[in-house]
DNA sequence: CGCGAGCTTGACGTTGTTCAACTAGAGTGG
DNA sequence: CCACTCTAGTTGAACAACGTCAAGCTCGCG
C-alpha cells in the first residue's frame, strides 16, 4: 500500500468525477485538502467490516469486492467495487464502522477523503448531497435485490445471477473473471466452492457457458436469464 | 383507505418530525401543499414491491412490515414500520418503483407527500438531505446485517435474532407480537411456518421464552444473544 | 524435482422444507 | 343453539437440497 503525501497528486483523477461536478470553489479546495491518493495491491483489505472508519473512499481505478464475512471459510460476495465508486460513505453520515469488508481484486487506486470533509460537503451543497443519496438509493436496491436472491433462489438460479452480474460488469470493460477465483465466484452465487464448481459444470455441459481456464464466457444469455427467472 | 382531502388535516403530527425541523418557511409550505393524510388498515398495502412509486409515505403512527416478496407461501420479513419513518424514498430519488412491499400490521397513519417536492426540499436544503442520507445510511446497514443473517446463521441463531428484534420494538412502546402471525414471525426468521413453529417450541420448552396465546415474552435475553451469535 | 495452493470429484450427512393429517377457535347460516 | 366451514396453528414422517469430508489432481514456483 503505496501513499501519495501531496494532495494534489489526486486532484486530476479524483475531482473530474461526475459528483463532484458542481462543487463551489471553497468546496472544492475543502475537498482537496482533504485527501489522499493511495495505490492497493491485489488481496489487499480496503475496508474492514467492523473496523473504524476514518474516511471515505473514492476509487480511481482498478477492481474489488465488496463483502459480508462469514465464518473462516465463507463470505458472501455483495458486488465488485470499481472507479467512480465510494467506499465507507457510511462513516460520514452516521456509523462509525464499515458495514461490509473490500478486498482489491486487481490493483486499486483510490483517494481517501477524511469523512468530516464529505459530510461538510454534503451539508454545503445540496447538489452533492443528492448525488449522494441517489448513490445510497442504488445501492439500497441492489441489497434488496440481493436479499431477494438469498431467499427466492436456489442454486442454478444464484449461480445463473452471479455470472450475468459478472459479465455485465465485464462487457464494461472491467476484465472481471480472470481476477476472480472459484472461491471469489462461489461467494457471489452465495454456495459452497465444491457446488459453484459442479454448477459451472453442468452449465457448461449444457451448452450455457463456456470455462477457458480462468476466463469464463457467457454463450446464451437467454437461458442464464431463464434459469435466474426460476430461481 | 380513508382520504383526507385537506393538506392541513396532516400538518400537526406530520411537520412536527425531527427530519422537518430545520426547513424555512418557503419549504414547510412546499411540504405542506404537497401531502395529503391516508389511514391504512390492517393488512392493507402501503408499498407494492415493483409497483410505481408515485409519491414518499411518511408514518405518523401504526405498524407495518416491509418485506421482500418470494413465491406464494413465502416472503422475507426486513423490518417493522412504525411512526416516524419514511417509505419508498427511492421513489424520489431514482429508482421509481419499491423495493420492497409495506403490509399494515395495524391500523397505520401516513401522510403521502409528493416525490418531487421532497426531491426538491433535499437539494434546497441542506440540513433535510443530511437527515435523509443518515436515514439511508441506518438502514443501509440494516440491509447488510440482514445479509450477514441469511448467510452465516441458520435456524436457531435467525429465529433468535428476529424475537429479539421483534421484542426491542416492542419494548419502544409498540404492541408488536400480538399483531403478528406465526407465519408474520418465521417470514421474519425466514424460516418455514413449520419450521418456526417447532423453534418456538423448543425454546419454550428449554425456558427462554415464554408463549402466551400470541403474545411472546423473553425469559432469557441472554441465552438467546448467545444463540445468535452461534449462528 | 518437489511442494503447496487452488481446483475437481464423488460419497455421505445435516438441515430444513414439504406434505399430509389433525386440532382449535371464530364466524355463518339454518 | 347447533352443525358447518374456514383459517391459523400444530405435529411427525418423508424427502430434497446443499454442505462437508476425504481424496486425488494440476499447475506454477521455488
Amino acid at each position: 500500500m503505496r501513499t501519495y503525501t501531496t494532495p494534489d497528486d489526486c486532484t486530476l483523477p479524483g475531482l473530474d468525477a461526475p459528483c463532484f461536478r458542481d462543487l463551489l470553489p471553497e468546496e472544492i479546495s475543502l475537498a482537496r485538502e482533504s485527501k489522499t491518493m493511495v495505490v492497493f495491491h491485489k488481496g489487499e483489505t480496503l475496508a474492514k467490516q467492523g473496523a473504524f472508519a476514518s474516511s471515505v473512499l473514492f476509487i480511481i481505478d482498478g477492481l474489488g469486492k465488496r463483502y459480508i464475512e462469514g465464518d473462516a471459510q465463507r463470505n458472501y460476495n455483495i458486488s465488485l467495487v470499481k472507479g467512480g465508486e465510494f467506499l465507507g460513505l457510511s462513516a460520514a453520515f452516521g456509523s462509525n464502522t464499515y458495514p461490509y469488508s473490500v478486498t482489491a481484486l486487481s490493483e486499486v487506486t483510490a483517494c481517501l477523503i477524511e469523512k468530516d470533509a464529505v459530510a461538510s460537503l454534503a451539508k454545503l451543497n445540496g447538489t452533492f448531497a443528492h448525488s449522494i443519496i441517489s448513490r445510497y438509493c442504488r445501492s439500497s436496491n441492489m441489497l434488496y435485490t440481493a436479499i431477494s436472491k438469498l431467499t427466492n433462489k436456489q442454486m442454478n438460479g444464484r449461480m445463473a445471477d452471479a455470472l450475468l452480474y459478472l459479465d455485465a460488469v465485464q462487457h464494461e470493460g472491467q476484465a472481471v473473471f480472470v481476477n476472480l477465483s472459484r472461491k471469489d465466484i462461489s461467494d457471489f452465487a452465495g454456495v459452497s466452492t465444491e457446488s459453484a464448481i459442479k454448477l459451472l459444470k453442468n452449465f457448461e455441459k449444457d451448452g450455457l457457458i463456456s470455462l477457458e481456464e480462468k476466463d469464463i464466457v457467457l454463450l446464451q444469455h437467454q437461458a442464464l436469464e431463464e434459469i435466474s427467472r426460476k430461481g
